[in-house]
DNA sequence: CATGGGATTGACT
DNA sequence: GTCAATCCCATGC
C-alpha cells in the first residue's frame, strides 16, 4: 500500500463529466489507529477490508465526503485517501458546485467538485460511477499526515512535486522541481 | 437507546 | 489563530 499511494499520483479520477489528476494522497492501514479499519470489521469498515479497486466514501465532521481507494488484498483493511486533484475536465461544472475559490485542493473539496456522494461508497473504481485510470508516474515528496489526531507522525503523505493544487500546508520541498 | 468523536472547511477575532 | 457546523456510526449503558 505504501507503494500504491505514490503510484496513484498522476492517475486520473473521473466522475460524470468531470475529471482530475491526483496530486496528493495519504496512506492508511489497519495496523495503525488513525485508520478506520483499525477497529476491525464493522458495517462501516467492511469495504476497507474488501477487495482492492473499490471506493470508500465516508462523511467527516457531518459535512464533507472523503474519497479513498481500497488497495490491499481482501481481508487486509487498508486504503489510500485522495486528498487533492488538479482539475482536468468539467471545470465549469466543478465551479458551479464549489463556487469561488479553489476547486479541488482538499479532500472535502474534491468530492464536492466532482459531485461524489456517500451513496457511491463501496462502488467499483474500475467500472464506475467513479473511475480511476493509470496515468504517468509523477515525482513526489513525502510528508507527515495532516488533520488527524492519532498516529499523525507517520510520513505517509505523498504530494506531487510542483503542483499548486496540493492542500495546505505544503510539505517542505514541494516546489523544488517546479 | 444515548453519547461522543472524526482522514475538514470556512468564517470570524 | 480560534471556533462552530453537522451526520454517520462505533461504543457503552
Amino acid at each position: 500500500m505504501l507503494e500504491v499511494a505514490p503510484d496513484l499520483l498522476g492517475c486520473v479520477v473521473t466522475h460524470g463529466s468531470t475529471a482530475g489528476v491526483i496530486v496528493e494522497t495519504e496512506a492508511y492501514h489497519f495496523t495503525e489507529p488513525a485508520c478506520h479499519a483499525y477497529v476491525g470489521v464493522t458495517p462501516r469498515t467492511h469495504v476497507l477490508h474488501g477487495p482492492p479497486g473499490t471506493a470508500y466514501v465516508y462523511r467527516s465532521y457531518g459535512i464533507h465526503a472523503l474519497l479513498n481507494a481500497v488497495c490491499e488484498p481482501e481481508g487486509v483493511g487498508a486504503a489510500v485517501l485522495i486528498r487533492a486533484l488538479e482539475p482536468l475536465r468539467g471545470e465549469g461544472e466543478m465551479r458551479s458546485r464549489r463556487g469561488a475559490g479553489e476547486l479541488a485542493n482538499g479532500p472535502g473539496k474534491l468530492t464536492q467538485a466532482l459531485g461524489i456522494e456517500l451513496t457511491e461508497n463501496a462502488t467499483s473504481l474500475i467500472t464506475g460511477p467513479i473511475r480511476i485510470h493509470e496515468g504517468e508516474r509523477l515525482p513526489y515528496v513525502t510528508g507527515v499526515r495532516i488533520g488527524i489526531t492519532k498516529a499523525a507522525e507517520l510520513p505517509w503523505r505523498f504530494c506531487a512535486i510542483g503542483s499548486r493544487d496540493v492542500s495546505r500546508p505544503w510539505p517542505p520541498g514541494l516546489m523544488q522541481a517546479a
